[in-house]
DNA sequence: ATAAAATCCCAGTAAAATAATCGGAATTAG
DNA sequence: CTAATTCCGATTATTTTACTGGGATTTTAT
């Protein structure tokens, strides 16, 4: 029940792009420099951000990275589904459910799923960058 | 982001537990069956749970485990602070936050952490075993 | 055309965490 | 005394995480 560190890193940059919405690219040199982390590990996370279309890059001389979508309609739920395995915290959710039977925890996986699901889906970029969870 | 099998398999017991309350002891090798998981395996769960003193043992010929409170005043949220090394999703928490300056996403995991432990706290082993989360 | 700046792609590796397994000591009821 | 059981500590195997590295491709500017 570790949160991985993509997460952290993935969502500092995201946070980084909604502070420069509508200014232009950032890099992922310059995105890695503020969340602490080397440039070809963020390039992986930021591939992953941009195959969910949460950011859009731009190739070659003067590209980089841009939010998709504005931070107010970006939420921080998006962003860790997309970095931490659509947030599934059992297999049961999903797959099969291979415990013992009945399994009489399945309500228990359920409940928490969707409670870390809504919890992050009510914050938006844009709430972050305001320090305001309601902004 | 992935509960661990110690916590499914420690949930398991504990549900068994609490079906069996007042009914006397069970062993590791009754409760490792309908885990499903190995008795040597469970054996460490269970002392992870009874250092907590969710459960209480009884060692020697015809001892086992029996929770230590009623059903009703057991909680999941416990149990998986148990198992979970006390569900803390990023060390930030509790631990100087170590993060870029100022940290944006803290507030996150704040909500985040609150969300989790409010849900599970709200589940009681004996709704569980009713099948019913209100019961 | 060339060079520089950037994303993109794929492969590999090192470290840490997880999930066990194993052997045997201590305790207790009968 | 014996059998059933918890208790204790060490070791190992597996999986996941967290990186590192090389180089191809795309784009802009000169």
């Amino acid at each position: 029940m570790k949160l991985s560190v993509k997460a952290k890193y993935g969502l500092s940059a995201c946070i980084q792009l909604a502070e420069n919405y509508q200014k232009g690219n950032l890099t992922v040199s310059q995105l890695s420099t503020k969340a602490g982390t080397s440039e070809k590990f963020l390039e992986q996370i930021m591939a992953m951000l941009k195959k969910a279309e949460i950011v859009t890059s731009t190739r070659g001389a003067f590209g980089g990275y841009t939010l998709t979508k504005s931070p107010k309609d970006t939420t921080v739920g998006e962003i860790l589904r997309c970095l931490e395995d659509n947030l599934q915290i059992v297999d049961c959710l999903t797959n099969d459910c291979k415990c013992e039977t009945p399994c009489q925890s399945f309500v228990v996986w359920q409940n928490l799923h969707d409670s870390i699901n809504n919890c992050l889906d009510s914050i938006s970029l844009y709430s972050l960058t305001k320090g305001d969870l309601n902004g």
